[in-house]
DNA sequence: GTTGCGGTTCAAGACCGCTTGAACTATACG
DNA sequence: CGTATAGTTCAAGCGGTCTTGAACCGCAAC
């Protein structure tokens, strides 16, 4: 399943008919995540693990996730551990309890900044590497002058792309950081019923 | 087939044993297209059709096309009718000849911000909505107070990366443009025999 | 008309990643 | 040790998209 899939009953206030336990608009925003997660091709339900862990605000174990999102125990137990691996999610053990939870990463830059970056060693560096060495077979080939001078523009391409990209970067975090600052609860945004400081902050 | 995919036969540098009639720096270079165009989303053989036209320099008939990149019949009718679609491949009838033939579009960045733009609309648009439909209910349901507080934050995160998006888009655009216009032959750059103009004006 | 050819459409199948669910391990408790 | 519960692993199945290849359409030449 791609693109964004609207939760398709997300009109009335009545209990939510979905596989989990969220409340509907728990459920809106779970999917809403889980959509743009999707759609930078992540799994879906990595992103719903993450957007209900930081919605929550607390530390969930991995049977309560488990209901909350209506996944397999199996499932869950997959998607934590990359989470954890990315350093989106934090595993605590509350010495008290002895299970497992699961805490959202607030700071969403680093989260951000991570993908991207890795990304950007994966993909633009190899498509380089590769037009490299194909402008240095075409030289070799003795190819034509004007295919060679095309060869050469789709590199400049990829090296600009990457330029922008790291500019992009510093640009993004520094606009998230000044408007939001980061995710978590002790942000200088953090009075609750202030309806438009955001809103203004924003533009 | 995801992810980055070097082609396996790239070393020597004798006949390609690939399914198309490409030589080898070809297909280097339109597998490398193909796979960045794979990585957005898009499918791969859409790619390397546009990668194909733009390196050959010249409009090629569908039936080229399919022998080149080793395509099925019914396959090259769909990649070029979509690749149309986004103007990114143009079709021309030679009165001459009584084909259709399909010439890779130079302008780069109307086609990047085309897409771009699109995705915005589609994705970051929803997510906005949705966030914004959550809210609503959140307050309505008399929600936690720190609840809401993070909810709106992630939709000021959505606006934040939106607006974010928009600017790249310019800085993309002014980055691409000054480096070297446009892809086609005729740039400021067009001269052949120099190799390292663009090199240098890439850092 | 009919033959040939370029082009289009679409159902069938290939392909690929995600999820499941059962088997398995680990750990706490009595 | 035995039992119970939390957590992990992985083969199998499912659901999705992409490609294929054959039927079909349009048009021109004969």
């Amino acid at each position: 399943m791609k693109g964004y899939q609207r939760s398709s009953t997300a009109g009335a206030d009545a209990d939510y008919e979905g596989v989990g336990t969220l409340t509907p608009w728990e459920a809106l925003v779970v999917d809403a995540v889980g959509n743009v997660i999707d759609f930078w091709k992540f799994k879906r339900n990595q992103g719903r693990v993450w957007a209900l862990l930081y919605l929550r605000g607390r530390a969930m174990s991995a049977m309560e996730i488990q209901q909350a999102l209506g996944l397999s125990k199996g499932g869950v137990s997959m998607l934590v551990r990359e989470l954890e691996q990315w350093d989106v999610i934090r595993r605590t053990r509350n010495p008290r309890d002895d299970v497992w939870s699961y805490a959202a990463e607030v700071d969403l830059m680093k989260m951000i900044s991570r993908v991207i970056s890795e990304r950007e060693n994966g993909m633009v560096k190899s498509v380089r590497d590769d037009l490299e060495a194909a402008l240095a077979m075409a030289k070799k080939d003795n190819a034509d002058p004007a295919v060679i001078a095309r060869l050469r523009r789709m590199k400049t391409l990829a090296d600009v792309i990457d330029k922008a990209l790291g500019a992009f970067l510093s640009t993004a975090r520094f606009d998230v950081v000044s408007a939001i600052g980061v995710l978590n609860d002790d942000g200088d945004d953090g009075d609750d019923d202030s309806d438009d400081d955001i809103d203004a902050a924003k533009q």
